[in-house]
RNA sequence: UCCUUGAUAGCUCAGCUGGUUAGAGCGAGUGACUGUUAAUCACUAGGUCCCUGGUUCGAGCCCAGGUCAGGGAGCCA
């Protein structure tokens, strides 16, 4: 018995097994909170209603401590899930020492510190669960869709991309890499196989200290034989939108738990915006508008915006403090009132973050250098002008990867597409249609400075059937941030693994 | 690797221009209260002010070096 079926026995007597999220007492009764890994049912233990031994057994319930709970389910619209339980008979299975985790804010240091208990807190549960939803549906798509599902090495001798670092590991006395893509393995099974996907680990050894890397993340990487880069847009905004509604269609709760405002993830059921690089970067410079909004004057605006949340918050932080220098405050008022204004600080601190980001953007997006890559803040700068995510296509061949072919009506591209997540999310998708000639991966190869005979396999699948083909990367724990919308992509998985972070 | 901010009680933080015995709230413990939702109220316990060295009559505060962490850049999904 779960405590997601508890509707279902309105009035009758079930057994829960569970922890103790919360307690209050009061005289003769104890609240109880239980949460079992399905939900949260209020819990009360009436002194009149079970033995003075397990009523003063309810009031030792610690935090996070276990018990077994046997009662009748009463409709209360008041309570989580709009039912409680009428306690009968309680029986204890831990008493829990202090719990670490209190019922407060933390520092994001604490936390990660106690990420094994901060699991079961109720934020970081539905995030998680929405991430089972979509691993869920990412299979449920590829499958009903006839693609076979089949995992690339961990293990490999070579460096797929080269550029970025990786992790060495020592493979019986030879030097062996943790794999940072799948990508050239897909290409081999999509050639025995039409249409293929892997979804597994990968490891990127780079240094990073921001919001969008780990070190450890989960990849799902589609190939399909005979497709090229249109049709590979087609099927990534397929693909997107089916993972989107089936998050809106199965995690509502979940969704408003965290406090998503799921308005954007309804929007981008419509048409994906496909642009060349040409016009992305004239956007992002500013000299072409979008549905009328221009890049840098709406980021003009909205540090204008920024500026008056930070004089409101100053203004609402000096009048709480003058009240809380008068002195005949009530405790609880004391309380409310810091709280409040630790609130504020933090708030004013993202904001200040923003004011001095917000400029550098501006400078960055003006004097942006036509055949550069796009930057974070770039990508930034375009994705806040639409509501759904922005496929960009046709990149300058010399900032992407040695396998991508090249545009047959303009060389100076390569048929590259990144898909850019809204508000303000970036990359989460990158991908494109793959290079079918032996010769031109060759000279590409000795332009990167690969070595070449690790990829004398890989060269081969142009010898034997060399067919056009495209496919695409996407960063799981990117989707779940950007769905979730989380500030760290840390959140997103249950141990992350990054710089400075081998722990718990 | 670079830029930037920080480290004070179990947790979140305050601590003025260097000054005598380092504070608050939460959490914990004890007690009060029959409907609480981070309950409320009273009392109690709780400190290597990150480390090393320096300046000073005097350092939580100033200086130098280090460690760890947050945010960002580069790079990427």
């Amino acid at each position: 018995m779960y405590i997601k079926e508890i509707p279902q026995f309105e009035g009758k007597e079930v057994v829960l097994k569970g922890w103790v999220a919360n307690r209050r007492d009061s005289k003769g009764l104890v609240f109880i909170n239980l949460r079992d890994g399905s939900g949260l049912c209020q819990c009360i233990a009436d002194a009149n209603k079970i033995s003075a031994e397990e009523f003063e057994n309810a009031g030792k319930l610690s935090l996070e401590s276990a018990a077994e709970i046997h009662g009748t389910v009463v409709k209360d619209e008041r309570q989580i899930g709009g039912f409680e339980i009428q306690v009968t008979k309680l029986i204890v299975i831990q008493i829990a020492e202090e719990y670490p985790i209190a019922k407060k804010e933390h520092g994001i240091e604490f936390l990660m510190d106690k990420r094994h208990l901060w699991l079961r807190s109720q934020r970081q549960w539905a995030i998680l669960r929405i991430r089972n939803t979509i691993i869920y549906s990412i299979h449920q798509f590829f499958q009903k869709e006839g693609f076979v599902q089949m995992d690339a090495p961990i293990f490999t001798g070579n460096a797929c991309e080269g550029t970025t670092n990786l992790f060495e590991t020592d493979f019986y006395g030879d030097p062996a890499y943790l794999s940072q893509s799948g990508q050239l393995y897909g290409e081999a099974m999509a050639m025995a196989f039409g249409k293929i996907y892997t979804f597994g680990p990968t490891f990127r050894a780079e240094k990073s200290k921001t919001r969008r890397h780990l070190s450890e993340f989960w990849m799902i990487e589609p190939e399909v034989a005979f497709m090229d880069i249109h049709e590979n847009m087609d099927l990534i905004e397929n693909f997107l939108q089916f993972v989107i509604r089936a998050v809106l269609d199965n995690c509502q709760n979940e969704l408003k738990l965290i406090d998503r405002d799921t308005s954007i993830l309804e929007s981008s059921l419509k048409k994906f915006p496909r642009l060349s690089y040409d016009e992305a970067v004239a956007i992002i410079k500013g000299e072409k508008d979008v549905n009328g909004q221009n890049s840098i004057k709406s980021l003009e605006d909205e540090l204008a915006k920024v500026e008056l949340a930070i004089a409101a918050a100053n203004a609402e932080i000096a009048d709480r403090e003058a009240k809380l220098a008068v002195p005949g405050m009530k405790k609880g008022e004391i309380n409310f009132n810091q709280n409040k204004i630790a609130t504020l600080k933090n708030d004013l601190k993202d904001l200040e973050e923003q004011q001095r980001n917000i400029p550098q953007w501006i400078q960055s997006a003006k004097n942006f250098e036509y055949g550069n890559d796009l930057g974070g803040s770039d990508e930034t700068v375009i994705t806040r002008l639409f509501d759904v995510p922005v496929m960009v296509y046709d990149w300058p061949h010399e900032v992407k990867a040695f396998y991508l072919k090249r545009n047959p009506n303009d060389q100076r591209f390569a048929r590259g597409v990144d898909v850019l997540a809204p508000e303000g999310y970036g990359e989460i998708v990158g991908g494109g249609e793959r290079e079918t000639d032996e010769q031109k991966l060759r000279d590409k190869i000795i332009e990167h400075d690969l070595p070449m005979a690790e990829f004398e396999w890989y060269l081969d699948l142009r010898k034997y059937g060399s067919v056009p083909h495209a496919g695409f990367g996407l960063g799981l724990e990117r989707l779940v941030t950007w769905l979730c919308k989380l500030k760290h992509v840390r959140e997103s998985i249950p141990f992350p693994r990054m710089y400075g972070r081998l722990l718990p």
